[in-house]
DNA sequence: GCATGTTTATTGA
DNA sequence: TCAATAAACATGC
């Protein structure tokens, strides 16, 4: 009874059913900006460079990517450089996770940025990965590339990230990760969800975002660590593995960090290598550059 | 390069 | 089926 579990059907996808917003549209471009610097960084290339090799003119591509990140193309760069990366890392010790905080497993997590009220699933739901689970699910353009989202009725599950024609392999990596559950298409069901995730303005404690932990206790104790960082603020991994009580399971952290299903919503890319390098993420190091140099930009 | 903790895959009964 | 064991990691010295 597993892996019978119907999949979706990839062929009738087509292209997006909503409108291209012009952050999503730009996503793919600022995408080819980040990783051209950052890969060639030996000899920087210059904007007009790069504006050449994408076709577009400098000042065009300035604006639009000025109008993205909220940071012109070079002060981007600095924000995501070591020595940025560092101040964001706050003095020593664990500066930014001892806030007040309750730790109740479905309490109102307090967030300081995106509200989250968070509830974990019980041992036996992990243990049925998935199994009696409906999660309904839907691409959507957002200023990090499309974005893949899945929801139960008890709220947001999962979101991934794709680059065009990635959809299917974001979708096959979400689903290894509850195979046994049943899987809808249901666009305008997580529609909502994009909306208001990746638009601040729809962010208020009023109405917190409802999120759905599914993972083993481990990594819901790193996830819950993570919600505590603020926007624009990192911490590194061994930060999160002292503020769990297991200061030498930084690596592990690392690991379950990595398993994060929501990412975006848990910020995963807000931690670092404790030399403030950016050491890795699922969905593309360009990717996380990008999101941390949006927050910086945004912050 | 080696210690580290958790998860996942593998093996052998 | 199940437990013991090994291998893989988004780390940190």
């Amino acid at each position: 009874m597993n892996a019978l579990a119907p999949r979706p059907d990839f062929a009738a996808l087509a292209e997006p059913a909503i409108d291209v917003t012009p952050e999503g549209a730009d996503y793919e471009t600022v995408r080819q900006v980040i990783e051209m610097i950052t890969l060639d960084y030996r000899d920087q290339p210059s904007l007009e460079a790069i504006a050449a090799k994408l076709g577009q003119s400098p000042t065009q591509l300035q604006k639009l990517f000025t109008r993205w990140a909220g940071l012109s193309p070079k002060a981007f760069l600095q924000a995501v450089t070591l020595d940025h990366a560092k101040r964001l890392l706050g003095r020593e010790g664990l500066p930014l996770l001892e806030t007040s905080y309750e730790l109740g497993l479905s309490g109102p997590g307090r967030l300081h940025d995106l509200f989250v009220t968070h509830e974990a699933m019980s041992p036996g739901e992990w243990k049925a990965k998935g199994g009696g689970l409906t999660i309904r699910y839907g691409f959507h353009p957002s200023p990090f590339g499309i974005a893949l989202i899945m929801a139960t009725d008890r709220g947001l599950a999962g979101l991934a990230f794709a680059d065009a024609g990635g959809e299917r392999e974001a979708f096959e990596d979400m689903a290894r990760r509850w195979p046994n559950a049943q899987y809808v298409e249901d666009q305008e069901a997580t529609q909502l969800y994009v909306r208001r995730v990746f638009d601040r303005s729809h962010w208020s404690s009023d109405r917190p975002l409802q999120v759905v932990l599914i993972g083993t206790d481990f990594q819901v104790r790193v996830w819950q660590s993570l919600l505590k960082i603020p926007f624009g603020k990192a911490v590194t991994y061994s930060h999160v593995a002292c503020d769990i009580g297991q200061p030498t399971a930084s690596r592990a952290v690392g690991a379950a960090i990595g398993a994060n299903p929501i990412s975006f919503v848990v910020p995963c890319h807000r931690a670092l290598g404790k030399s403030g390098a950016l050491t890795g993420y699922h969905w593309g190091l360009t990717r996380k550059r990008a999101i941390l140099g949006w927050e910086a930009g945004n912050a």
